[in-house]
Parts: structure tokens; C-alpha cells; sequence
RNA sequence: GGGUCCAUAGUUCAGCUUGGAUAGAAUGGCUGCCUGCGGAGCAGUUGGUCGAGGGUUCAAAUCCCUCUGGGCCCA
């Protein structure tokens, strides 16, 4: 029983007073008011009948606290079965109720201090959820555009884990697309050398910094390489040849080293989705028949489109899928893609296990080759969640419609937009260039526009690595390092769930290293904190005195520790994990003032030390299972 | 031309889904607080015609319309 149960009986109270007072039937809120004076909770819902009746809001509520609410809580007091301290009608209007917040820290503490997954709550019911996200071309290294989209992929997996459901995470690697044939252009046309110079350099990086960014300069001044990429794309989709094993080869080396990255941020993926193999899987074919079936997909006799297969959807113009030489055009590809999700069609792929992951978990992988590996189910999900960046909404948007015509209802398709990663006007500076009155730049893989993932996870490193070894002079070298990794990714991935997803990131490297303020660390600091306390004690947290918890203070940690479960069920039904980030940063910055203002182990009081020490306890259990939420490893120093 | 997203403090952003009480953080500037549970912290101060105009409403940063500036997608 945690703050949940308090707006539960606030609920039922005023549902019930409704019926009692003759109201019409009212949906109405219960919210947290802008001030902390006016209570712990408050309810509009004599704005919404105003409305409705013509009587003034501050009638209304009055009439339900006097009439209703206040013999409900001298009845319920006699046994103290309420949660509910007072209501009162406020002048405003508003209905605004305190919280017997000796009952609510005892249901609290207990609830968290019994349940080491506090914050799990079953809204999935046990669903199943696909989630797909990176799906990074395989001849590059990530940048942090790629980045943004792993992370928020991964915290949305963790959420909805967090919510049960039963979750899959998928990266599709387009290992046949011109991406890749550019690069093996460069190896087998233009004379790179298969191994760098530098033999520190990572592969990936290689590949991307140098060889793709210097091919695509070549294209300009020498045609016939044009030509030859080609002759390289047709032999990569054949798939026999000298040169598509080379480039099957180079996209294999260049994934594990994406792998890596992505690892290094702690991620993780249940299975990788080659597209080769599913264009050589031939589901597109039942597909075509399904949606032919359906009469989605029509033949085109007139018209600009005579002889091409031509999707038809409402509000949305004509898609071309398959051309009159009978070629399929890229959307036909990912319909595919998108009705194995779903179970729609019969699973054609074998899957082999391609890498055990830094988790213990095992990465599965597709493959043609037949063979008899028990592996997971990993299509036919309920909910299938795409994430791609918001320049693909119109395609995905195709994709869905397309989808809920030939799916089962209580099945979905989902694309899960987020806006891209700029890089500002003083960062652009960096690679010398100057955008005049321009507030960003987009980044740009093809002219080597970028900041990589692996550089600024160093940047972060180092300076991580100086400040923890002014802090902890004792502590080995080995030690120090580990500590500024995980400073470093939490530094990264917080700055990229933070923000709205349909805002623009614009990222300035001088401030994405600060590791102050509203930031990764910031909440890492305070787990760092409660849990020297805990050491300190004797951690003994019986005894406890709940009616001495009467600072504001005190009061406020354990309210937001009380909020958790219901912060995961809003995350999880509106797809944003950036309100665990949020509620990560509400949560740490309550455990400092608290930390300032309500000593726990210098407290004379016995009574009220233990008191205080459990809501430590209860704050650390709370912050921990928020922190692994968003992929960040809490530390006990730093 | 059609569609879509964004605009809130010097800067970076919450708040908008579901209208309601004095619009909040962070950062920057200025100023305090470590012989005290770790100062990657805390407190104070500075800073806002919520892009503009209209409309709906008892009430609009929030809903609707128009416009401006910018991003992206399609043609």
C-alpha cells in the first residue's frame, strides 16, 4: 500500500459522495496541488460539475466535504482504517485533502522494505511486447543520434519488464543496403586496406570515419566508382559471390564492434534480424497474398501507375510496391517485416545464438541455414514497438494501417518516433564549421559530421576518472576506472532520456560533460550518500516511531518514494520513459534535503534515528530500482 | 503545394494528453554554507509580454482557428 492507495480511497470517497448528493455521474482528477500548502492531494471535481450544473465550484465542494467527507473520516477514524488525515473545501473550489502520514509511512515502508522489486506493477498483464530499436547500418560506428535511439529503446524495454510484460528487443541490421556496398567499395575498389594503419582504431570506426566519409568524396570526382557500387549491391543480394562474402565478412566485423558500444552503454537485444535473410526468407510473397486478399493492394490499370501493385489506404496517397518489371519497392519489404512481428505469417527464419551478452543473456541471431536450435519464440507479439527516428512517422504510419487491416484487433503496431540529435552552433565549430544565425546542425554520416558514442563516452571517462580520484585516494586504479565507466554511461544515457521525444536534441559537447546539477550523476550521488549512512549503522530498522516524522523534509522523501509504482504505470501506458528520469531526479533531489535538514545517525532519539534510517533504506531500495529502470548502475562510491 | 513536429528565464528544458490556486527546474551571473551522515551537495539572489493575433470559457502556457519563424517527410 503505497501513495496508490491514498488517491484510490480519495477516489472511491468522492465517487460515492456523488452518488449520495444526487450529482450527475462526473469523471474528475485527483492531483498533486502546485503547493505544498494546500495539501497532499486535491480534486477538481466541482470545476467539472460547475460546468455542468451551473453552481459555483466552492458550493459544490463545500457541500461534498461537509455533507460527505467529513462524517466518512469520523467513522473510518474510530478504527483508523482511512488513510485520509482531513479534507477541506478551498475557497477555489478545489477539494484538498492531507494524507495521515503516520499510516501512509508505515504502509510504505513496509510495502518497499519487504519487496525488493518495489516500482513493479502489473499493468502488461503478461502481454507480449517486440521491441525494436538501433538498427544501425553495419558499416559505421554509432554516433550519438544512434545512441538516442538505443537508449530510449532500452529503458522502454525496461519499463515495460518493469510492468509486466514479456519482452523481446530486436536490432535489425541492413546488412544489403548501399551503406554497406559503399564501404566494400572502398576495400575492394578504391584500396583501403581491410586493417587500418592504426591498429588501435576500432573497426567500426574505421569503416565509418574513414573509409565511408572518403568513398562518398570519390563518388564526386570518379563516376565509374559509382558504377561499381552498383555491381557491388546487385552481387550483395545474390549473395554467392567473392564480393558479398567480403561484405558479409566486414558487416559481421563492424556489428560486433557496434555491439560493443552498445554493450559498453549497457543494453542488451534478444535477437538480431538480418534483412538479407528476410529477403531471402520469401515472406513478402504470402504477404503480397494476404494483402491482395484484403484488397489493400491493388493492380493499377490507368494512369501514372499502369501495371504496378499499388497500396491503397485511406487519407494517405498511393504506394507504389511493386513496379511494373516486377522489382518491390523498400516499404514492401518492411510489411513484411512488420506481419512477422505479429505472428501474422509463419516464422520462416532458424536462429543460432551468436554471442553470449555482458548480462549473461544469450543474443540470438536469424539465419537460412536449417537447423533444429530450441530457441525462444520471438515473433507473434501483441504489441510490436518500432523505434525510429521521427523522419520515417509517414512510412510507420503506412506500416500501422496496413498492419491493423490484416491483424487481429487486440493486436498493434506501434512506431515509436523520437526527434534526432543535432549538433549546436558552438559544436559545429569543432569540425570547422560555421552555421552563421543557425541554432543546429544535423549531423551527417556520409560527410563525417558526428560526434562518436565511443568518443564522448571517453571525454566522460577521463573527466569522471579525475574527479573520483580526488575523492577516493585510496582506491585502486582498477576500481577508480570501473567507477568513471559507470559515471561516464550514466552521464550519457540520462541526458538522453531526459528530454522529450518529440523535442530535438541539441547537443553542445561542453555541456553534456557536466556531471552536476540535473544529470546522471547527480543521482548516483545520492544512492552514493544513503548508502554510506546504511554502512555506517547497524541498519537495525525496527523500533521506529512514525509520529515522529513530522519534517517537511522527511515528509517529502517519503512521498516521493510512495509515488514509484504509479510513475512506472504512466511510463508504460504512454511509452515515455523520460518521466522515470524525471521522477529518478524528484526522488534524489527529496534524499538531499532530507539529508541536509534530518540527520539520521547524529539523532539522539533512538526511536526517530530508526525511523529516519528506514526511510534510507526504503529511499535507496526505491532509487536502485529506479536507476536500473534507466540503465544507469548504482555506486556505492564515487 | 500537401502533411507533420517544434517555439516557455541569457542558455538547455519541465508543465500542455485531462484548462483551475502565485508558470517550475537545471545551467550561467552574484552571495552564503564543510573540525559536522561525502560540497558530484544545500540555501539565497538574478532572470519570463509562455512566438504573434483572434476565439471558446466564470477561468487558457494548456483547447480551437489564423499567422510568423524553424525542423522533418511527401510531391
Amino acid at each position: 500500500m503505497t501513495f496508490r492507495a491514498l488517491v484510490n480511497e480519495i477516489h472511491n470517497v468522492i465517487s460515492v459522495s456523488l452518488r449520495n448528493l444526487d450529482y450527475p455521474k462526473q469523471d474528475f482528477e485527483i492531483s498533486e496541488p502546485s503547493r505544498t500548502e494546500y495539501g497532499d492531494l486535491t480534486c477538481n471535481v466541482s470545476f467539472q460539475l460547475s460546468r455542468k450544473i451551473g453552481k459555483r465550484p466552492f458550493d459544490i465542494a463545500d457541500e461534498i466535504v461537509e455533507k460527505q467527507l467529513k462524517p466518512y473520516l469520523n467513522e473510518k477514524k474510530k478504527d483508523c482504517s482511512t488513510l485520509i488525515l482531513s479534507a477541506e473545501a478551498h475557497p477555489a473550489g478545489y477539494i484538498n485533502f492531507k494524507a495521515n502520514f503516520e499510516k501512509l509511512t508505515e504502509s510504505t515502508l513496509d510495502e518497499v522494505l519487504k519487496n525488493p522489486k518495489y516500482g513493479f506493477y502489473d499493468f502488461g498483464k503478461g502481454k507480449v511486447v517486440l521491441i525494436e530499436h538501433t538498427s544501425v547500418n553495419p558499416n559505421k560506428s554509432l554516433h550519438i543520434g544512434h545512441i538516442r535511439n538505443t537508449v530510449i529503446g532500452d529503458a522502454i524495454y525496461r519499463i515495460m519488464k518493469t510492468t509486466n510484460h514479456k519482452t523481446i528487443v530486436l536490432n535489425y541490421i541492413d546488412d544489403s543496403g548501399l551503406q554497406v556496398a559503399d564501404i566494400v567499395v572502398g576495400f575492394r575498389f578504391a584500396g583501403f586496406p581491410l586493417e587500418p594503419n592504426d591498429k588501435s582504431l576500432k573497426f567500426d570506426h574505421y569503416c565509418g570515419d574513414q573509409v565511408y566519409v572518403k568513398v562518398n568524396e570519390m563518388y564526386e570526382t570518379d563516376p565509374s566508382l559509382e558504377e561499381k557500387r552498383r555491381i557491388v549491391l546487385r552481387e550483395i543480394e545474390e549473395g554467392t559471390s567473392e564480393i558479398a562474402k567480403l561484405a558479409s565478412n566486414i558487416t559481421m566485423r563492424v556489428l560486433i564492434e557496434q555491439l560493443k558500444t552498445c554493450w559498453r552503454i549497457k543494453t542488451r537485444y534478444d535477437l538480431l534480424n538480418f534483412e538479407s535473410q528476410i529477403i531471402h526468407s520469401k515472406i513478402w510473397n504470402r504477404t503480397f497474398e494476404i494483402l491482395k486478399e484484403r484488397g489493400i493492394l491493388m493492380l493499377e490499370v490507368t494512369g501514372k501507375n499502369n501495371g504496378c501493385w499499388v497500396l491503397r489506404l485511406d487519407d494517405e496517397d498511393d504506394k507504389v510496391l511493386v513496379r511494373t518489371d516486377g522489382t518491390t519497392t523498400y516499404i514492401a519489404k518492411d510489411i513484411p517485416y512488420a506481419a512477422w512481428k505479429l505472428g501474422i505469417i509463419e516464422d520462416p527464419f532458424s536462429y543460432y545464438k551468436f554471442v553470449n551478452q555482458w548480462d549473461g543473456s544469450i543474443l540470438w541471431a536469424t539465419t537460412m541455414e536449417p537447423n533444429t536450435n530450441l530457441h525462444p519464440k520471438f515473433n507473434s507479439a501483441d504489441l510490436a514497438l518500432t523505434v525510429i527516428d521521427a523522419r520515417q512517422a509517414r512510412l510507420q504510419r503506412m506500416i500501422s494501417k496496413v498492419l491493423s487491416r490484416i491483424s487481429d484487433k487486440n493486436k498493434r503496431y506501434h512506431h515509436l518516433a523520437y526527434e534526432a540529435v543535432t549538433l549546436s552552433s558552438e559544436t559545429a565549430k569543432l569540425f570547422g564549421l560555421d552555421i552563421g544565425e543557425k541554432r543546429f546542425l544535423h549531423m551527417s554520416g556520409r560527410k563525417g559530421i558526428y560526434i562518436n558514442a565511443d568518443y564522448i563516452l571517453d571525454l566522460l571517462h577521463a573527466k569522471a576518472l579525475e574527479e573520483a580520484k580526488h575523492r577516493n585516494p585510496d582506491l585502486s586504479s582498477q576500481s577508480l576506472n570501473e567507477i568513471a565507466e559507470e559515471v561516464a554511461v550514466s552521464a550519457i544515457r540520462y541526458n538522453l532520456i531526459r528530454q522529450d521525444l518529440d523535442k530535438i536534441v541539441n547537443f553542445n559537447l561542453k555541456e553534456s560533460l557536466s556531471l552536476e546539477g540535473d544529470t546522471g550523476p547527480y543521482l548516483q550521488y545520492a544512492y552514493a550518500r544513503s548508502q554510506r549512512i546504511l554502512e555506517k549503522s547497524d541498519q537495525y530498522v525496527s523500533d521506529t516511531k512514525y509520529e515522529s516524522l513530522t519534517g517537511e523534509a522527511e515528509r517529502g522523501l517519503l512521498r516521493e518514494i510512495a509515488k514509484f509504482d504509479m510513475v512506472m504505470e504512466e511510463s508504460a501506458k504512454t511509452l515515455d520513459p523520460k518521466l522515470v528520469a524525471r521522477y529518478g531526479y524528484r526522488l534524489a533531489t527529496a534524499f538531499n534535503l532530507f539529508y541536509e535538514k534530518s540527520p539520521v545517525l547524529k539523532e539522539k532519539d533512538k526511536q526517530i534515528m530508526r525511523t529516519r534510517l528506514a526511510i534510507v533504506k526504503a529511499f535507496g531500495l526505491t532509487l536502485k530500482n529506479t536507476l536500473d529502470i534507466l540503465g544507469i548502475t548504482p555506486l556505492t562510491k564515487m
